[in-house]
This record gives structure tokens, C-alpha cells and sequence, in this order.
DNA sequence: CTAATTTTGAACCATTCAGTTATATATTGG
DNA sequence: CCAATATATAACTGAATGGTTCAAAATTAG
């Protein structure tokens, strides 16, 4: 059997790539891509300066791999919350119930990378990533909405599109106000709430 | 009749106070708060270091000064636009579409400096005062909805703190998608549409 | 016209910062 | 044990940054 996992030739390295860019998220989140100097990553990531050039490049390049990576994450997470209930009022509750609890969750700064941090990045790689990830998160709601039509649970002339957009501009408005202070509780009621609004049919 | 307009003593400045901040206002909004140096302010407020220090204090005393004077005048034509229509529909609607014009506004960089930038800066009095003007609007919104009821426009049982809130929420969401570069057509369009649904009765 | 007062412009200083270099250290291959 | 390779530690360098100082300029009071 080939040993794939042969260690490399010269002196191992004393970090976790992966581990260190987890870390790196951390020290974004919370001081926002201006406000982060390469000195806080050092500390924050537990590399040290030249190893972090060497292996993971500058500023700029740092924030692009942990913005892809903690995309991933939270995609996977999102798309689960959503697609895993049976009805449809369970899915979108459960959706805009995990922007709520993600973006006030213990141990990690409030809010989200995503939307309260990359959007001031100026950057166009970074606004392009954003924009595609937008589009994506609506395309998924939108999916999900077409699936309960074809299950009954609303009406054919659901207008799925406009109504995806809206539960992503709920997430967005739910998880600026996480950011800001408002408590998890209150914030779970509101999205219960707006996840039986959104739900109603075409006209009354 | 007392002229006190009467002039200071000495060397008159060569810039005006208010209109400093102005443009004060469009450096942070373009650049976020850590994003700006001190040159930048000096560059774009169009005062020499020195005055500026003496005049209007470090970067945070500017920054505090251009959100509070931001908050009124944003805080007033929002009021305008929500509370000069008769109908609640034409209310909400309008409050909607002014925040998607002002977040898409030529000229001025986009999105909204008391959602996109301020959230981020670390600072409690800041966040204070953050927190106060969110309270306020969805206030204002709740107002709105009540008068609604004694108009006649919804019925009795609405859920009016919980729809203000919402309408907030929308607000935040439609600046947000603004300031990734969402064109101004394509939120106005969903701002109606959410002001509909807004407005619908508690249940089918 | 002179003195007092305030703002301005340019230069200045200590600090922080991004990115690099040089040297020491840990590991594999022979 | 020695050569080759890759990482770690610490120190270095030039540029940017925040904040101050000081002489020159513009104005009013007398």
C-alpha cells in the first residue's frame, strides 16, 4: 500500500492550515477586514510571520480563503436547516431559525462574515463572491418553494422567486440586528413570525 | 437690531463647519471606519490637519458627529416619506422605496452608513446610539400601523409592533442588497412587493 | 498703524505596519 | 552521522499613520 501520507522532507510544521485559517475567521469577524493588521492574524491564527506569508500570502488573500471556506460551512448548514424539514413552513422557519442562532451564537462574534463584514471589503473579487453567493442562497429558497408547490403546501401562482428574495432580506435584516445587540430570543420570535408572513398566499 | 452674526476675533476659517462634515460624511460611508486615515478626512473635508484636530477632534469625535447629524437628516425624510401619505399601503410603500433610493442614490456610495458602516465600528457609544435609532424607526413604523387601524386600513387585531419590525428588517435587507450592487429597479420592485405583504391580516 | 487673536500650512516626531531577510531548528534520506 | 529540505524565531527596513509644533497669514480692537 502506498503511504500517501509521508511526511514531507524538512522541519513539520507546527500549525493546522485548516485550524489556523478557523482561527483566522475569528479575528476578521471581530475587528472587520480594515481593522485587522497583520500582527492581530499572527497572534490570532498562531502562525508566525514569515510561515504566514509563505504559506497562506497576504491580507487580501487570507480574508478570500476564509470568506470561501466559512461560505461552505455556512452554505451546508443553511441548505440542511432547509431541506431537511417535510413542510415547507418548517423549512423556512427553520432557515431564518438558523441565520438567527449562527449569527447570535455564543463564543463567536455576533452577526455574520458574510453579510456584516465582506460587503464593506473593497474588493472585486470579494463583491463578486458575495453577489454570487446571494444569488445562489435565493436560488436554493426558491427551489425549496417550487417543492412545495408540487407538495401542496401552497398555490400554484406562489410567486417563489419574490418571496425567496424576501426571506433572504428577512436574513439579512434579522442578522444585522443580531450584530447589533438585539437579543437571540427576540430575534427567534421575529423569524417564526416572518416565516408564517411569507408564507401566505398571493392575495388575501 | 443685534447683529449676532458679529465676527470672531481672529483669522476667519476657510471652511464651513457643517459642510466639513457633509463630506466628512461621504469619506466614512465609502471607505467604512477603519478604512479611513486621518489624510483621507483632511483630503476630503477639504480642512488642514491642524484645524481639524482643533476644531472637530480625533477620528472618532468626527465619525460620532457625522452619525448623529447622518441619523437626523436620513431620520427625517424617512419620517417624510412614511408619514405624508394617506393610505398605510402608499405609507409603507413609500417608506420602503425612499430606503432604496437613498441606498442607491448617484453620487453617494451605496447602501447606508448607519446599516453598513456603523454596525462595525467597536464602540460602545456608538453601538448605543445605534440601537436607540433602530428602536425609533420601528417605532415610528408601529405609530403608523396604529393610525392604520383607527383609519380603518387593517383590521383591529394586527400585529403591529411585530410588523413594524419586520418592515425594519426589509429596509435592512433591500440597503444591504443595495450596497453589493443590486440595481435600484430590481429593489424597488420587491419593496412594493413586500410592502403588500406587510400588510396583510394576521391569518389567511 | 499696532497689538491681540485665531486659523492656516508645512514640517516634524514617535509609533505602527507590511513585508523581507538571516539565522537557528527540526525533520527525512542516505 | 552528514547533507538536503522545510519551518520557526527574531530582527530589520522603508513607508504610512496619528498627533503636535511653529512660524506665517488674516482678521478685529483700539
Amino acid at each position: 500500500m502506498i503511504q500517501n501520507t509521508a511526511r514531507p522532507r524538512g522541519r513539520p510544521r507546527s500549525f493546522d492550515e485548516t485550524g489556523a485559517l478557523q482561527k483566522a475567521t475569528q479575528v476578521f469577524w471581530s475587528k472587520g477586514y480594515d481593522g485587522v493588521t497583520i500582527d492581530d492574524l499572527v497572534a490570532g491564527m498562531g502562525v508566525g510571520r514569515p510561515s504566514l506569508y509563505a504559506v497562506f500570502g497576504d491580507k487580501r488573500a487570507i480574508f478570500l480563503r476564509v470568506l470561501k471556506a466559512y461560505a461552505e460551512r455556512k452554505g451546508a448548514s443553511a441548505a440542511k436547516a432547509l431541506l431537511s424539514p417535510q413542510s415547507l413552513r418548517d423549512s423556512i422557519a427553520g432557515f431564518l431559525r438558523y441565520a438567527v442562532e449562527s449569527a447570535t451564537e455564543k463564543g463567536s462574534a455576533r452577526g455574520c462574515l458574510m453579510m456584516c463584514v465582506a460587503p464593506l471589503v473593497n474588493d472585486a473579487e470579494v463583491q463578486r463572491f458575495l453577489q454570487s453567493s446571494v444569488a445562489s442562497g435565493a436560488a436554493l429558497l426558491e427551489r425549496r418553494f417550487r417543492d412545495g408547490i408540487t407538495a401542496g403546501d401552497i398555490p400554484t401562482d406562489f410567486p417563489v422567486a419574490m418571496r425567496a428574495i424576501l426571506v433572504t432580506d428577512f436574513a439579512r435584516g434579522l442578522t444585522m440586528r443580531a450584530q447589533i445587540g438585539t437579543p437571540r430570543k427576540t430575534l427567534l420570535k421575529e423569524a417564526q413570525e416572518a416565516a408564517d408572513l411569507v408564507l401566505q398566499p398571493r392575495r388575501v
